[in-house]
DNA sequence: CAGCATAGTAGACACTGTCAACCTCGCGGT
DNA sequence: ACCGCGAGGTTGACAGTGTCTACTATGCTG
């Protein structure tokens, strides 16, 4: 019994290393991410992934690059809600879902320090689109006329930083040891939304559910 | 001339590990701490600080127990407020300055899995500590008697969410990239404190200013 | 004084990212 | 048909890292 890897070398060997390199980091994190075990992976040399990519770092870049559109396009895929409130606790709940099944990639896009070369690639309008659907909620919260952009994004901050910091914060390793009352943890999500809500009505009038 | 770091071995080499690390950390981030360099620094041999500590995690535990110190110190260390709103208020600042004059003691704290070894330091007692103040805050906020400590709980993880994912995204890569509407930038936090204090007026009824 | 724990040293090992040199195809120009 | 050449693969080397082991000096204790 070998390895557990297949050590044939796969035909495309760019995109192998892209996902090789992504399920190593969805299972064992971004830190233990080495180009040595990407090709070893793929049995091939070590210096093969660089024939395709400068450095490690432009690797990563490309893998997070592929996160954002995955992220992005799982906010996009929610089902469709008439009220624009209504659509933005579902966004929240997917955000949610996505962070938790997703801890690691979660963390690649937004826990750590952009790689080089990370500005070269498409990575910025990826993850900046993330935001985008954001703001398109809130612009239909918002209401036609009054919408300016300014507001919008004020709130879109939040709004985000209310989502990203529950994320953050749930993944975190102090999470259990700070002594949480029972029950709490299981409803940190639906209490941020409920709380947010009460800010929008404040500044927006009542909306949905 | 020779280096800029005074080869001569410092008395105590195990306090001097911390500082140095500290020192590292806060100049170049956490990815780029070392033992060698640590050691280096100090002038004694690459082996030294294992004397000390048993591996690179423990050490850095021992670093992220003293930033989990200084942060609860530093929000201890406010001035005194009669109206617990606005403490809160003063916390929340405190807060954010905090994470941004030390951006890389704070991503130390929040924004890296715990080291090996960090459960056996005090580390989580410190780190529990920020919180408590947070709680503490609350507890007059909500007035007496009706302050049980699920709500309070709750309430606390709501803000520190907002405060922490405001803090994470301010340091974050992405945000020079958001193409944020002019001036906001400079109105997150205003504008964080406000929606929460609204949230919170619908909770709990109007408070201070 | 003997013994021993403590705190320092040097050396080695496996691992990493990266540079350099080399090989080996397949393709286009003459 | 041949030459050249570049793309894509290889091996080997280098510096850097964490950590293991062995060795040494120093000071305290019986």
């Amino acid at each position: 019994m070998p390895a557990s890897a297949p050590p044939e070398p796969p035909p495309d060997i760019k995109e192998a290393c892209v996902r090789a390199a992504h399920d190593f980091i969805a299972e064992h994190g971004v830190e233990r991410l080495s180009l040595r075990e990407v090709a070893r992976r793929l049995g091939v040399s070590h210096q093969a992934p660089y024939k395709h990519y400068p450095s490690r770092d432009h690797l990563l870049a490309e893998v997070m690059r592929r996160c954002f559109r995955r992220f992005a396009a799982y906010l996009d895929d929610r089902a469709p809600q008439a009220d624009p409130r209504e659509d933005l606790g579902v966004l929240g709940r997917r955000y949610q879902a996505f962070a938790a099944e997703h801890p690691l990639e979660y963390r690649l896009m937004f826990g750590i320090p952009w790689p080089a070369g990370a500005e070269q690639s498409g990575l910025v309008a990826d993850a900046r689109h993330a935001l985008d659907v954001l703001r398109a909620v809130l612009r239909r919260v918002h209401g036609a006329g009054r919408a300016d952009g300014a507001s919008v994004d004020r709130d879109a901050m939040f709004i985000w930083s209310q989502m990203h910091g529950l994320a953050s914060l749930c993944q975190a390793d102090v999470m259990p040891h700070l002594g949480l009352a029972p029950r709490v943890a299981h409803e940190l999500l639906p209490h941020a939304l409920h709380m947010v809500g009460l800010a929008m009505d404040a500044t927006h009038g009542p909306g949905g559910a």
